[in-house]
DNA sequence: TCCATTTTGTTGAAATTTCAACATACTTTT
DNA sequence: AAAAGTATGTTGAAATTTCAACAAAATGGA
């Protein structure tokens, strides 16, 4: 386990955690690690929502989708990042939505119970998980929000504008690569790819942006 | 204090929490009491996110209002709900929503440093609330996935039908009452007024619902 | 009760999105 | 390096939404 260690002093479930109690919490946690190749998936829509995943190495997508066939995209994690922990937490029967690996991924996976229900009274190191599991959800609150101010816009092009501000003032710069690919984008904007290509064209003629591939700078 | 013990056993902060220890944590958590009547503005946009809230009577909307006056509702507080939680939780500086009253109502309000920097490792009452926060926090995670399924479908009708199922399954029932008006239904699906009346009345005609103003029946 | 205000329903025109089809560019595999 | 597959851009027609304006119904006060 010791080779991740590196990925899992940044992930927000052991934030303020020391390196020495890290290896004991992982076994008393019985944290396992799985491999993914790419177009794998990790957990399946309506699958008991019973583990937490980490990313340890490659990245995943959160997928949504309906019996249409309408995929929405509501995320993708990277290294060091939680996945599938508000199920979890919220003790939901099933997971609502499906994770699919990106790439060859390392994924660890912790079964809950062994974090909400085992020794929460006694071991500083359980109340500190549960401390930081809140941060972290109360940040993905935040991250949907963030989401919806989005996707509310009426318009194809109100809704990529306001996801490039965004990516811009995260990036703190006005160019930025976003993690998306035109796919993907329109599935995370909920718009319509050819839509969506012809407004990136059209917005980079009026001289409001440059762009290659999933490079953006705005002018 | 006392006649609120009603209201606040039904909080999930205080889920738990015993009626003799509440009065003194109450105390411990400076929590205040204020009176909003309707339409008037609990929480800025804009101000500092410090205040967790909670409806004591009455009821209030969760709001954000775009540059060009669009309005998107995130959602309608009841009594005994928490809101703003996520981020004083996650110590935003700024909040992004407003939260205006909906009808005549008491607002019980807490500062979040109380909650979060207190204490937190010697006072049994305050793990257990930072343990609720976390389950109220995954809960409302989940409420947006949800919302982000309705909202992600593409047309009006769509949007209208899912999420009318979602509330047909809560209420366990194929009647039951939407806490919206016709206005209110628009922001949450992110769709035009005039366009979900039509909606509303075509499915009507076509016999797949009967409804009359916020009651609706699914055949 | 009556008046004023708000909410809801309706409609047609304008704007926008979706859909389908195809061309081109780029990647991956063999 | 060629072939196959995938991703992106483009277009026009069809479908849908938005917008604006107004009528009808419901609500709230005076």
């Amino acid at each position: 386990m010791k080779k991740y260690f590196d990925v899992l002093r940044k992930c927000p479930l052991f934030a303020g955690i020391e390196d020495k109690n890290l290896l004991s919490m992982l076994g008393c946690l019985n944290a396992k690690v799985e491999f993914f190749d790419k177009k794998y998936t990790v957990f399946t829509e309506g699958s008991p929502a019973r583990l937490i995943g980490i990313v340890l190495s490659g990245s995943a997508k959160i997928v949504q989708v309906d019996y249409y066939g309408n995929r929405s995209i509501l995320g993708r994690v990277q290294p060091s990042e939680l996945f599938a922990e508000a199920f979890a937490c919220a003790e939901a029967t099933a997971l609502p939505v499906s994770v699919i690996a990106d790439e060859p991924s390392e994924i660890m996976l912790i079964d809950c119970r062994h974090i909400l229900h085992t020794c929460s009274n006694n071991c500083v190191f359980h109340q500190k998980m549960i401390f930081n599991l809140m941060k972290d959800l109360a940040v993905k609150t935040i991250t949907f929000h963030q989401r919806i101010q989005v996707t509310s816009k009426r318009t194809t092009r109100e809704k990529l504008l306001a996801y490039l501000n965004i990516q811009s003032k995260k990036a703190k710069s006005n160019s930025f690569t976003i993690p998306f690919d035109r796919q993907e984008l329109a599935d995370y904007l909920e718009v319509e790819r050819s839509g969506l290509s012809a407004e990136i064209s059209k917005l980079r003629r009026e001289g409001v942006l440059e762009s290659n591939k999933n490079k953006f700078r705005l002018l």
